[in-house]
DNA sequence: ACATTTTACGCAACCGATTACGTTAAATAT
DNA sequence: ATATTTAACGTAATCGGTTGCGTAAAATGT
């Protein structure tokens, strides 16, 4: 066990005051060049290091933000954390990690476990069942920067960053219609997110616009778990109209829907073509490769991290940013190919 | 912005000393009942937050663990996360995540900072490119608790967690052995690192217990990255025996070799099998599907967790438990099926 | 040569908790 | 009734930096 060493080990050792060998460490323009250079030479011989907590004590800051996901262990979200990183980390700021699991309570304990922590900063994206946003009522309240990504929620003065997810249930939709499909079908995730109440809009938009009236038995609300791929299976089969084209509001419910759908002899594309979301690695790897929008999620990471951190640099005004918008793009792929049978 | 009260203020309002309010939130033994409700429940409605800065620097604990991984965005790598997530958290203790990208320098970099965030442990799955250690003196030498996983170095009183990669290594080939396979490829990754020394070891092994002879056209070093696949399909053409069996050191690498294997019209599993290792969720999906090893992931980071908070506690001594070596399983698919051609 | 500004640093009060040690009053022992 | 524990709290030092204010010496001005 070495002894630490403390600015006051210093100020001993060279004969200043620990004033002198803060504002020395810290490059501070009162203190002569070559006083600096002594202290700063000392500094690294003693190997000296700044105790973070005595220094986030008196400076109010921790150089920490908070980050709280619903999961670790997904394609996009760990995507886009390794953004986040990357981004936290070019600027000198640590990143703090905790997942909702989907669950609100968690998110709620998390929430206050990283306000207790002294972050500077909190980036959220909602757990799925969140519906009461008061635990962020801390943040807002003490001004420390709150911004949402992808699972968001307006608060007056938070930024949100995510894609047009109406715009991308739009244009999956209208390119199911374009192969052919007349009775769609679209499986999406809770609807109290914004991100799958959009892509519904989205999708009802385009049938609407392409003179396909929305019945309610084109929609199946699911907590896409692909556990519970069963359900899916049998309202396609227990639909009127043979249901043509099927968009899945994630990449995983798809590939487990292409993979139960072969399993019972569905062709696909030829009977049934199906659009997911994400462009997880897996769409490209399942046969047929699966058409699915592409949502870049190192792209957000980064920007959501350079985002609050200029805004904690003072650089830009977050507030007066509003919300980002990141495109995304349809990737066509196989399984909404329009094969001659 | 509303003002942070502290116990000096529970103090001043409730006229008991700072003292008292510190050890009746801590619940001290040699606080009345009384007070100690009286103090709880003022706390509470003033809003009273405990300063971690203050604590942990009076304290000289943090209740923070950093952790150090190659990269956050792979399927194994945020699993594993995932669980020191869930094992830190039903403790009370936070994680620093932080991502070396494979770059030795920037693990150093991350492990000094981590070191002065004043993290209580550190748990490390080396970069790639690592190859000197000092950068984990600073840890050794404070007695500050560090633990590797995955890719883990031995070093001195530092336990490691991970599965008997030579085991593996050892049953996926004589898996292919055992399905008729003659001419074995193994692709490897860096074998500076354990992990992939000791899983060639165990394809040595096999070899060698099955009166096959190793030649070094048996084996492939690679720095195991999907876009160089290129690589590996020369060095399969040009091997003047016909390639039968090959056994990679991933599952990413595997998949993207069966798919560029398909391409150009090799059959697998008839002409080639092949097994991967990791149980990535594409190695279901690829078709055909993959054989390979599952490593527990979640298993292992929740044990790592929880490990090194027993250790913290003083409940068990990591020292003295060395290493845990986690049970993996051959999964057994389609791309090693001995199909009648 | 004297006044004024600048430079370079020291003093000491914070930041907000924790905790060893001391003290008083109540409880128990003898 | 007196001595001895024990319970319940207060005092004050400490953790290691940061920073506003003050001041002596050096630099510049006139």
């Amino acid at each position: 066990m070495q002894k630490k060493v403390t600015i006051y080990d210093l100020a001993k050792m060279l004969n200043v005051s620990p004033a002198t060998v803060s504002r020395s460490l810290n490059d501070h323009h009162s203190i002569s060049k070559k006083t600096k250079e002594r202290i700063l030479l000392a500094a690294n011989e003693a190997g000296y290091r700044t105790n973070k907590f005595a220094a986030n004590l008196s400076k109010q800051k921790s150089n920490t933000i908070g980050v709280v996901v619903p999961k670790l262990n997904s394609y996009f979200m760990s995507t886009v954390l390794s953004g986040i990183e990357k981004a936290a980390n070019d600027e000198g700021y640590n990143l703090i990690i905790s997942q909702s699991l989907e669950s609100e309570k968690k998110e709620k304990l998390n929430t206050k476990t990283l306000y207790d922590s002294g972050v500077d900063a909190l980036m959220v994206s909602l757990a799925y069942e969140t519906s009461n946003y008061e635990h962020f009522d801390t943040f807002t309240k003490k001004e420390i920067p709150l911004l949402f990504f992808d699972r968001v929620f307006t608060l007056p003065n938070c930024p949100t960053i995510l894609i047009d997810n109406k715009l991308a249930g739009f244009q999956a939709t209208e390119h199911l219609i374009s192969q052919g499909c007349k009775n769609l079908l679209h499986i999406s995730g809770n609807l109290q997110r914004n991100e799958y109440a959009e892509r519904l809009q989205g999708f009802k938009d385009a049938m609407v616009k392409n003179g396909i009236p929305f019945r309610t038995s084109n929609l199946l609300e699911t907590d896409l778990d692909p556990q519970k791929i069963d359900e899916v299976l049998k309202h396609i089969k227990k639909s009127k109209n043979k249901v043509d084209g099927i968009f899945l509001a994630n990449d995983t419910m798809a590939v487990e829907c292409i993979k139960e759908l072969k399993k019972i002899g569905i062709k696909i594309p030829e009977e049934i073509k199906i659009v997911g979301f994400n462009n997880d690695p897996i769409s490209e790897i399942i046969s047929p490769a699966l058409t699915t929008i592409d949502y870049p999620g190192y792209k957000l990471g980064v920007l959501a991290g350079q985002s609050i951190i200029s805004h904690l640099n003072g650089t830009i005004n977050l507030e007066s940013a509003g919300s980002i918008i990141l495109k995304h793009k349809l990737i066509i792929r196989e399984s909404t190919e329009n094969k001659l049978n």
